[in-house]
DNA sequence: CGGTCGATTGTCT
DNA sequence: GACAATCGACCGC
């Protein structure tokens, strides 16, 4: 049985269903702690990794200010700000300089609901809390680029705790497909990057082809590909 | 329901 | 200067 800091080590696409089911917590003092079960995930290869060639990855450009922390140390938060309003979240994996990280895009509430209500606001629904990256940062307070780069595993303000069996261990059920959100049109759209829990409804519901510049495209008359198709694994 | 669009700013060409 | 690993509001069925 893998310890949390061999699961780390591995792959990004290897990784990432590992993490479904891991608790994640936000220590507070004021509001009172949070702690978020992992429902759905993306994998972000670095560049150069072995296997398929991400064109999505922060990393695909090599190191910038803004994705240094990516090719850190595994184990390590990596934190940004997307779209100029929301944060997102990811855990560095793979070994350091090989810059994959997986993103975490969904969770439920296992507790300090209250907590969460406060942060993301009493019109949102209990499965919508944490469902999408944007809202899974705000319901763990997440604002700013503050714990970027700083340790996951038994992290100070923010820790994940991996179960060392995986889903596997507690009998649940992973779906596998691709990603959504980014662009459709976008080399390797199609590959199953994306990861998520069976019958889980906090999983994103956000639709592919969001993007300004899909959006364009598809009302000059571009085909729109279907992206429900989920394999089993 | 499902499609469409604006908000808002850091980041990279 | 373009646009992004998003969200929620608004519109028309």
């Amino acid at each position: 049985m893998p310890t949390a800091a061999e699961l780390v080590q591995l792959p990004a696409l290897d990784c990432a269903p590992q993490l479904l089911g891991a608790v994640i917590t936000r220590h507070d003092d004021r509001l009172g702690d949070v702690s978020l079960r992992v429902t759905e995930v993306e994998a972000y290869h670095g560049k150069g990794m072995p296997g398929p060639v991400d064109a999505c990855s922060h990393s695909r450009m090599g190191m910038t200010a803004r994705n240094a922390s990516m090719w850190g140390p595994p184990g390590h938060w990596y934190v940004y700000l997307n779209y100029g309003i929301h944060h997102a979240l990811n855990l560095v994996c793979s070994p350091e300089g090989s810059a994959s990280g997986v993103l975490i895009r969904s969770a439920a509430v296992v507790s300090g609901l209250e907590a969460v209500r406060l942060r993301r606001g009493d019109s949102s629904t209990e499965v919508n809390l944490a469902r999408g990256p944007g809202n899974l940062a705000q319901a763990l307070g997440i604002a700013s680029r503050e714990l970027d780069g700083t340790p996951a595993l038994g992290g100070a303000r923010l820790t994940i705790a991996l179960d060392p069996e995986g889903p596997a261990g507690r009998g649940l059920s992973v779906l596998r497909g691709p990603r959504v959100g980014v662009n459709p049109e976008a080399e390797g759209a199609d590959y199953p990057w994306r990861f998520w829990l069976a019958d889980e409804p906090s999983v994103s519901a956000y639709r592919a082809g969001g993007t300004p510049s899909s959006r364009r495209s598809r009302s000059t008359g571009a085909a729109k590909k279907s992206r429900s198709s989920a394999v089993e694994r």
